[in-house]
DNA sequence: TCATCATTTCAATAATCGTTCAACCAATGA
DNA sequence: TCATTGGTTGAACGATTATTGAAATGATGA
C-alpha cells in the first residue's frame, strides 16, 4: 500500500514539529463527509435550493426540475438519509421541506459564498 | 426523459401555488456543489482535519496518514481546485495549509456539529 | 372492493470517482 | 553535471454512484 521505503525524513525539516493529535473522531468524520457528499451534487444541491422557497410535493418538484419522479425522489432519498431534508404526507402527496434553519443557513450560505469569490484575481494560480 | 404525460395536476392540490423563482444561478450551485462534493470524502475530510492543526508537506501527511504520496498528491489536487488549500515551496518541500480561516470554521463546526446528534433520538427515521 | 394517482423501490446500465504504480518534474547538494 | 529526495501527473483498474423504466406500495374515493 505505502510504495516508498523507509528513510523518508530521518533529519526534521524545518517546519513543523510532531505536535500532530492523535486522531479525529472517525464517526463524527464520516457522518461530516455524508452530510458534505449529499450536498456536493448540482442536482441535488439545487433541489435543496428549491425546498429553500417553501416545502413542495415530489410531483412538483419533478415538473421544476423537468424530471422523472422517480429520479426526483431518489435524490431526495440521499437528502434525507443525511438529515437535510425531513418529509410528511399530505393526502395522497408527500411533502419534502428542508429538515431546519441550520439547512436553511447552509444552503443560503454556500449559494450566496459562491457567487461572489470568482472574477476577482481568481483566475487560475 | 421525463415518463409521465402531461395531465399530472390538472387540479392543484392544496399546497403551494407556483411562487418559484425563475432560477438559481447555475454557475454558483455549481461552484457550491464542487466544495462540497471535496469536502464530502472521508480521507479527504480527514486530511483538513489534520491541516486545520497547522501546515504540513506532502511527506508529512502521507506519513500521517500511512498512505504514498502519490494518494495524498492526489486528494491535496482536488482540496485545492475547490479553493480550500494553499501550498507554497520550502525549498524541496511544498507545504499545504488551509486556504483560509472561512474553511478553518468550516471544518470545526462541521465535526463539532457531527459530534453532536446522534445517540439523542435520531435511530432511524 | 376496485381503480386511480402519488410515490417508492428494484435492478440494470452508464457515468463518475478514488487509488495505485510508473514515469516525470523540480530543487538541492556533491 | 549527476544523484538524490520530494512531489506531481497520467493512465488503468476497481469501486461507488446516479439515472432510468418497470414493478410494487400506499392512500383515496367510487
Amino acid at each position: 500500500m505505502n510504495s516508498q521505503a523507509e528513510p523518508l525524513c530521518e533529519e526534521p525539516h524545518s517546519h513543523r514539529r510532531d505536535t500532530r493529535k492523535p486522531g479525529v473522531d472517525e464517526a463524527a468524520l464520516g457522518r461530516a463527509a455524508e452530510l458534505f457528499a449529499a450536498l456536493g451534487d448540482p442536482p441535488r444541491l439545487r433541489l435543496l435550493a428549491l425546498l429553500a422557497q417553501g416545502p413542495a410535493c415530489v410531483s412538483d418538484l419533478a415538473e421544476d426540475e423537468q424530471e422523472g419522479m422517480s429520479t426526483i425522489s431518489q435524490r431526495l432519498k440521499v437528502l434525507r438519509s443525511a438529515s437535510l431534508v425531513r418529509r410528511r404526507r399530505q393526502g395522497k402527496h408527500v411533502i419534502y421541506a428542508l429538515a431546519d434553519q441550520h439547512v436553511v443557513d447552509l444552503v443560503f450560505n454556500a449559494l450566496a459564498h459562491a457567487s461572489e469569490a470568482q472574477v476577482v484575481g481568481e483566475s487560475k494560480e
